[in-house]
DNA sequence: CTCTGTGAAACCATTCACAGCG
DNA sequence: CGCTGTGAATGGTTTCACAGAG
């Protein structure tokens, strides 16, 4: 998972699910591919596939959405890809900025998925002097003094962290106090922020853990006896790393 | 959540929940600063409040590991780390390769979350003849055609996959081919894998899109009225972006 | 008397299986 | 007759609340 915190409680009736929502986007880039392809209809079979889920989970997540479907046939991909946008709020532009440079936020900067789909780099800030005014992805990056301004000025209410982590929770709080209301923070650290506040994390290390975990299982299907409690997997006089 | 698919299914009995293991770096992480100012014990609730977590999803999570409290007390720092590193398998290393060395595959390659953790990049390999040998973060990048050797050279069973779409099939199944058992992919695509092989998913539009479906509920708050079946939320003559 | 460890309850998500529409 | 849409069954996760260890 790669979620934060606030997520929006049992609150409202006519809810999507969580994990209804988190699959939409998966569904949309499946469709959009069968779009260009000028694919008319599908399946929920051939669309799951597509997607990576199984169909009854796909066709479950769009009864949430209303009934686009026609039985016997399919689903039409043109009306499917409008529906799913608009319900993620992508038929809107969403101006975002981008706050630490360095070669993540360079990279998320170049990524072209960003513009694709109703999001715009509306400008790239970071705290070193040095990279003001330097163009990347051919936007000049501004130093933080102007953080406040930029917000306003742009009516951004989605950041991007991609500072260091000591930085990130003051960048946060900076954010939020200009009128960010949505966080993606890539800085390995928990962000606190207020109520009505949505934040993502992603954290490469931590789905690195996560793999290690499960690797570490398929070796070790065998001689895997004591693990628990007591002082069999005792602490070794000096730590590892 | 940012997981593929192929996640071990009910088989294994004394496993631990994914939603526990996916929570375990977090609680890691925070005991890891807890450890370098020296802080001997921490309660169920400030470790929950530092991992941002509640308490009671907390104590459930160690329980799954083992009894390693003490009652009226708390947790040892020291200890705990240990038993999570164990159980995450970061007691060992694990050589990893990242494929794709454009501004994202640098970005990874500098990241330092990586080394501080059990990991080790053992090789960046890209498909350009231009970068070949150009040192990324230290490292030279190596061309594609060695990819085969380098996986069984190291012993690498985990793979970050940070190339275009188009080519991240093809690059997954050489790895897959070579050896690699889990995959960490950047690329914005589902990925098809065997049995046995394990895959995350870091999909940077997918969260931005996640937070804008968020975001938008939060504006349109009110006039939220007609969204379900027929020609209310009818498609426009020409299609959005 | 504090704080862990854990059954039991509540909640959410996935899967099954099939009625019924086109 | 094929495929959607959906109740009902199942399985997993979170929260509650408290017994009992230290």
């Amino acid at each position: 998972m790669a979620t934060g915190r606030n997520h929006r409680p049992a609150t409202r009736s006519r809810g999507i699910p969580e994990a209804t929502v988190a699959r939409l986007p998966l569904y949309l880039r499946a469709l959009t591919a069968l779009s260009e392809r000028s694919v008319p209809t599908v399946s929920s079979e051939e669309l799951a596939a597509a997607a990576g889920v199984n169909s009854a989970k796909l066709r479950k997540d769009f009864s949430y959405l209303g009934s686009y479907g026609t039985r016997g046939v399919g689903y039409d991909v043109e009306y499917l890809v409008y529906q799913i946008s608009r319900e993620l709020g992508l038929t809107q532009d969403w101006p975002v900025v981008i706050v630490g440079i360095g070669n993540l936020g360079a990279a998320l900067a170049n990524y072209g998925g960003f513009a694709s789909r109703g999001f715009r780099v509306a400008a790239l800030i970071d705290a070193d002097p040095a990279m003001a005014g330097r163009p990347v992805a051919g936007i000049p990056v501004q130093h933080t003094d102007e953080l406040e301004r930029i917000i306003t000025d742009n009516g951004v209410s989605i950041g991007v962290i991609s500072t260091p982590a000591g930085a990130a929770q003051q960048v946060c709080e900076r954010l939020i106090a200009a009128g960010v209301t949505s966080i993606l923070n890539f800085a390995p650290t928990v962000l606190n922020v207020p109520d009505g506040v949505d934040v993502r994390k992603v954290d490469l290390s931590i789905e690195l853990q996560i793999l290690a975990f499960h690797e570490q299982r398929k070796s070790g299907e065998d001689a895997e006896g004591p693990a628990r409690k007591g002082p069999d997997g005792d602490m070794p006089a000096v730590m590892p790393a």
